[in-house]
DNA sequence: GATATTCATTCTTATATCGCCATAAAGCTA
DNA sequence: TAGCTTTATGGCGATATAAGAATGAATATC
């Protein structure tokens, strides 16, 4: 896929359904707590400020992209990073947001 | 960025933003062709199926997130790739994709 | 069995965005 | 100047999605 060729319109909304995981902030917030380990949704919850509902809702939309992977621990489900991938994506991201940004903040008098 | 400390709201509302930017089959249709080399926003428009007025704004979206730069040559505006992250980006999603598809796709008798 | 806890789902509202149409703006050419 | 080409923009309708409230489902505890 995009390596030579050009991927027809199924293919292309594929990419842009796996990117558009990543393009809101409270699921970009959870992948960071899941960063650190795997985490329950209530523990999630906690750390985020945002309902319960708002979370799992948005852990569905990451688990269906195969970006989480759970299982379940008696009453609770227990979310975790399904491919590291992701943190080479946001780590990819982040640095040309920095190489963008230091163009005008750097020149400080 | 998200190198060791979590990111604040802005941070991740800017590094979503990013991501945004490609989740868009047309943006990422327009990107492939780019990939060839710069064009013209008619040249891009004969080669995709949307209207001029879509193919405009869709590359204004990408040249606020600095996705693409441009420059005019008469009456015309020409876009080019502005940081090839981008292909890089889009091949580790295509290689997740390619991954996710193989369980139920490759067994092909 | 009754209650509490944890998570998922449905419904609703507000907001954002895609894509079309029409039009404006800028630059070429006669 | 008038007209043509190329690009950008504003308005509009349709659709998508985020987030809250309420509810349902499953499991644990008393």
């Amino acid at each position: 896929m995009l390596s030579g060729m050009k991927l027809n319109p199924a293919e292309l909304e594929r990419v842009a359904s796996l990117f558009r995981a990543f393009a809101e902030p409270t699921r970009l917030a959870i992948l960071q707590e899941l960063k650190a380990g795997e985490r329950s949704v209530s523990e999630i919850v906690d750390s985020l400020h945002t309902s319960q509902a708002n979370v799992s809702k948005q852990l569905k939309q990451l688990f269906d992209a195969g970006v989480v992977s759970r299982r379940k621990q008696g009453t609770q489900v227990i979310y975790r990073i399904a491919d590291e991938m992701i943190f080479e994506l946001c780590r990819m991201v982040c640095e040309k947001l920095n190489r963008d940004a230091v163009k005008p903040a750097e020149l400080k008098f």
